[in-house]
DNA sequence: GGCTCATGTAAAAGTCGTTCACATGAGCTG
DNA sequence: CAGCTCATGTGAACGACTTTTACATGAGCC
């Protein structure tokens, strides 16, 4: 994993060879262990063993280091989210809640970029890169949110598939910003973010007019789909009104 | 408002006089500015018009200040959501979304609190007085919660309150978050953060089972409101279906 | 072999956070 | 009012960080 981490000048020689990797590896792990806020320059120069100075040929500035990170977390964020929508498989339904729980799987498991991207203060357009890849994140949500649109049934709100996009894009980060990640989890709560989340997104399909037995769509176009494993429980994490 | 901000030394005399609340607001105007983690004790110090050391017999260090202003926020938090939940006036479910609506104007008018609130990266827990503060502020959403839970009709999900109330934290400091403070404003939306937030609750409490027509709880134990203004719109802010 | 240029170094300037010894003066005590 | 005390402010100093500058190194190419 770590290219080379622990190389001493003698056996290095004078130019590194890999340093801007190297500088992102280390940034990477300062980051997840002290957060974006408490990441420095000079550490991360002292990592990959190389002066303080040497950085500088590789990044502007502290900032386009941070920048860079974001950027190739959002990347690894759209890879993640496009896994987890697999092309709305089994159903619509099913890879949306996927979606939200991938959300925060990815702050959870890689707190790093996710500090980069949500939590280091860093404006969204400081680079256009960056904003693009975030925008092809988002897409993945949105994408979803089209899908689902379309099989929203009559008789209910039928917002636009933007802002369908926006409230799961809200709610997921309202969760992992609240309590999945760093200091935040420390409040202490009765039940699991994903527990927590996915009970939210489920009310809030409900309110769209989706069934919420975990077997929706039941007459729309979809393939009947063949539950993959045996129903869970009652209907939902909460049970079933009496 | 300032209380002698700009005095110099010599008609100030060697003591203050009240470096404290000078700092504090010193420090206020400039998270307002560049945010917490750019925000300076020096600067704070040179503002108020005193040595870098001062600051230091009021203030253990740079976090204290921080953290001191972050419980201060939470304590006009709560008096704002209060407010805003009004005791259920003129009935639970209109005054559950002022609340919603109170949170994204807390966020817009009082950056500065919410930045070192909820982004300067201090630990929920780093103080006692700070996290008691931050409960409090929390309990005016889950009493708003607990009356919301007791209406519920029957025949629909009835998660606990507390995950109603968690519900609505995390739906508006998602929305917050991400749309409604400073540079994540910038991401461009084709609706206010208002209105997304509005549009997400309110399918929320439809999946709740709650009616969404704007005149709830029609045959609860609520008295039957009065409505304030006329009816606005056709039942929502994203149209009915037809 | 010699050039060139990307890549590294050392040193320096400027800023911060923080501590320490010392200065000041507001308010109490006699 | 004299004098004491102690909270509050000052200045200097230390180490760390960011960033710039002039200089060093050596890999790749002719």
């Amino acid at each position: 994993m770590s290219w080379r981490k622990e190389q001493s000048r003698a056996e290095r020689g004078y130019h590194h060879g890999n340093l801007k990797e190297a500088l992102l590896q280390a940034a990477l792990g300062l980051i997840a262990e002290k957060g974006a806020a408490g990441f420095t320059f000079a550490d991360a120069a002292r990592m990959a063993g190389v002066s303080a100075a040497a950085p500088y040929r590789h990044f502007r500035d502290r900032d386009e280091l941070l920048s860079s990170i974001a950027q190739r977390g959002f990347e690894q964020f759209e890879q993640r989210l496009t896994a987890a929508w697999d092309d709305g498989r089994p159903d619509t339904v099913t890879a949306f809640e996927r979606v939200g729980r991938a959300y925060l799987a990815f702050a959870r498991e890689e707190p790093a970029f996710y500090n980069a991207m949500f939590e280091s203060g860093l404006p969204v357009d400081a680079n256009a890169a960056l904003q693009a890849a975030s925008e092809r994140a988002f897409n993945v949500i949105r994408a979803a949110a089209e899908r689902l649109a379309a099989l929203a049934p009559p008789g209910a709100p039928r917002p636009p598939a933007m802002m369908m996009a926006l409230h799961i894009w809200s709610m997921a980060h309202g969760v992992a910003s609240l309590f999945s990640r760093g200091d935040a989890a420390r409040r202490k709560l009765p039940m699991s973010p994903d527990e927590l989340l996915e009970a939210e997104v489920l009310i809030y399909l409900r309110g769209l007019g989706f069934p919420t037995d975990r077997r929706p769509q039941a007459k729309s176009a979809e393939p009947p789909p063949v539950p993959p494993e045996a129903p869970s429980g009652s209907g939902g994490p909460w049970g079933k009104p009496k």
